[in-house]
RNA sequence: AGCGGGGUAGGGUAGCCUGGUAGCCCGCGGGGCUCAUAACCCCGAGGUCGGUGGUUCAAAUCCACCCCCCGCUACCA
């Protein structure tokens, strides 16, 4: 059974709303199983809600952090087509790397699930099922372009023709991308089918909606009300919430997926979004259930006014976390704690373009672990977070990211401290006697900087956490300069002792520090430090602040990390190169292409 | 087209809500140090804060219009 921590509320426990009791779900948005995530999906939703749930964890809150494959729908059907195998050979095979994926990557999630887990797909059923017979769901005919050819129902994207008002050749049944102008399937000139060409037919079929515009008011309140929200969340949000809640249809005529629950919808299946926006609940509900043995244990989660929901996301999916959740949330007549936060990011570019898998344009996250180990790119890419505008990924970025700030700074200082310890104080950390101005202010100094990663993290300013790491860094190369505890030694042994004392507590202030960012190179740095146990179990608010005890013998010191050799950027081309080959070699068959 | 976000030195960013002569990191130029992964530290140059107009004693910050980038617009997920 899992047992409420109570946060200690300190004085460092900045955390707006905290109340003492911190019980957090952490999500992210589920990747969607078609393909393989690139690093800016990564950190815009599972990296950055790793990250996140770290920081919870360490500073003594309990959380529970999920996500998994989202694996319904028209595109992974067409996917399985194209290449002959069933969707769920398809999506077994991908979930099964991703999380291998996950692994490597270090995030730490406490389940994740996949949409075709049976805990999920059957509460998704109780789910629609329940907003059905609270008179939500409504039914009505339509006519949609069927494709004779590929037997089946056309999203209108899947639509393509002759845009009828600026004649562009390329138009998508849902919008014309040459002018801009909305468009309906219907007023294509000469539509086609986009996966096999033929002319698509309209037949009439029925499906079920949803009718947001009952729970409006609820959902304006709610977003109205709630200030943790971002700016580029709740503005947009306010304003399509404003215009008017429209019904949307829950259905599809798709096989793949989870069977609708409703009287007469034999055949139809749920559409993925909502499908997929429940997973949150469902793979909550999977591990506690593990965990507890109790099917109902989510209830005491989800349904307590005190458990914060924040949900990691990538601008482009604002609408459904910050209206149609909460409007389902809401309709289904539970007490469903709503969003407590929703941080969207804006997008990374690599080298000035969109990621894009078709052209072949940008990095995967199995190829980039090629090149180098997960945590220097967990590092990078919270350098580069696309919190407040989109940011472009560079290779000349990275190089610099690596080699300036991994190396340089943090990692050279904490090889000076360390191997002066090692070599002139036969690797044993001294007894400091009475702390002398100095290496007080260095000690306050480093301790400001570091509580002020925390507030960062506090808000979700991932990246403005890392400026603060860096700073402690900083903080000590420039004392050590100024000190100069290898002139000490000679001259005054007692002050050396002093001042490596204080150097091995800002290095160990790094060690907790870098614990989210980089989970293996924090705890790396603690046995380096000689220190027991895990980092990752050591509360921020209570061993933060406290240096490595006297007396420590550090364990092995060597360099945290290594160097990009200068001649990367020449080279990066072909190390691009080799790392897609080995990274395809690995891959599932289903994804060789 | 509508709506949302953004446009601050060569690059990356803070400040904008609550107006008061622009802060930080990298890069660049100069100097210092030699414990350390040729690493580190200090000093300096570089910006009329996308444009125009307005409000004000005072505008990066407030208002109006315009330009550019990104996203969304409800059946892509």
């Amino acid at each position: 059974m899992l047992k409420g921590i109570r946060c200690k509320p300190s004085a460092w426990c900045g955390l707006r709303g905290c109340g003492g009791l911190g019980r957090f779900i952490v999500t992210s948005a589920w990747p969607y199983v078609n393909t393989i995530p690139h690093l800016g999906n990564l950190i815009g939703s599972i990296l950055s809600a790793d990250i996140y749930a770290r920081y919870l964890r360490l500073r003594g809150h309990e959380v529970l952090f999920v996500s998994g494959s989202d694996e319904h729908g028209t595109p992974i059907e067409l996917e399985a087509r194209k290449k002959g195998i069933p969707p769920r050979m398809l999506t077994d095979q991908v979930h099964e790397y991703d999380v291998k994926m996950w692994r490597e990557w270090g995030i730490s999630f406490d389940n994740y699930s996949r949409t075709e887990s049976p805990v999920h797909r059957e509460f998704v059923r109780w789910f629609m099922k329940k907003l059905y017979e609270r008179g939500y769901i409504f039914e009505q005919e339509e006519k949609l372009p069927y494709c004779p050819n590929d037997k089946m129902f056309l999203p209108d994207r899947f639509v393509t023709g002759k845009c009828p008002y600026c004649g562009f050749e390329g138009a998508r049944g849902d919008q014309c991308d040459e002018c801009g102008r909305l468009l309906h399937p219907t007023e294509l000139i000469d539509p086609k089918c986009s996966i096999c060409g033929a002319r698509p037919i309209y037949m009439v079929t029925k499906h079920w909606f949803i009718d947001l515009s009952k729970v409006q008011r609820e959902v304006l309140e709610w977003l109205e009300s709630n200030r943790e929200l971002p700016d580029n969340v709740r503005n947009y949000s306010l304003q399509w919430a404003r215009q008017g809640l429209k019904p949307r249809s829950v259905t599809r005529d798709v096989e793949w997926g989870i069977p609708a629950p409703f009287p007469g919808a034999e055949g139809k299946t749920i559409y993925v979004w909502f499908d997929a926006l429940l997973g949150y609940v469902s793979a909550t509900k999977e591990i506690l259930q593990e965990k507890t043995g109790d099917p109902e244990a989510w209830r005491k989660w989800w349904f307590d006014p005190e458990t914060k929901t924040i949900y990691f996301i990538g601008k482009d999916n604002i609408p459904f976390h910050a209206i149609i959740l909460p409007a389902m949330f809401i309709a289904s007549g539970d007490p469903y704690v709503l969003p407590w936060r929703i941080s969207a990011t804006e997008y990374l570019m690599y080298e000035g373009q969109q990621f894009s898998k078709s052209r072949r344009i940008g990095i995967w996250i199995d190829e980039a672990l090629e090149i180098l180990p997960a945590d220097y790119w967990r590092w990078a890419l919270a350098r580069m977070r696309p919190e407040a505008r989109d940011t472009n990924f560079t290779w000349k970025e990275f190089y610099r990211i690596v080699n300036s700030e991994l190396n340089d700074d943090i990692g050279n200082y904490v090889h000076r401290v360390l191997s002066l310890i090692k070599r002139r104080l036969d690797g044993v950390v001294p007894n400091p006697g009475r702390l002398p101005e100095e290496e007080e202010r260095l000690i306050e100094e480093t301790g400001k900087a570091a509580w002020r990663a925390a507030e960062a993290l506090d808000e979700v300013k991932i990246k403005q956490a890392t400026e603060h790491v860096l700073e402690v860094a900083r903080l000590g190369n420039r004392y050590l300069n100024e000190r100069q505890p290898w002139a000490l030694l000679k001259e005054n042994p007692e002050e050396a002792k002093a001042s490596l004392y204080a150097a091995a507590a800002v290095a160990k202030k790094l060690a907790h520090l870098l614990a989210p960012f980089m989970p293996r190179t924090a705890e790396t740095l603690w046995s380096m430090l000689g220190l027991e146990g895990s980092v990752h179990q050591a509360v921020w608010d209570e061993h933060l602040d406290k240096p490595v005890p006297p007396g420590t013998r550090l364990g092995e010191v060597k360099p945290l990390f290594t160097k990009l050799p200068p001649d990367f950027l020449d080279r990066v081309d072909e190390i691009i190169e080799e790392a897609r080959r080995r990274a395809l070699e690995k891959r599932p068959p289903a994804l060789r292409d």
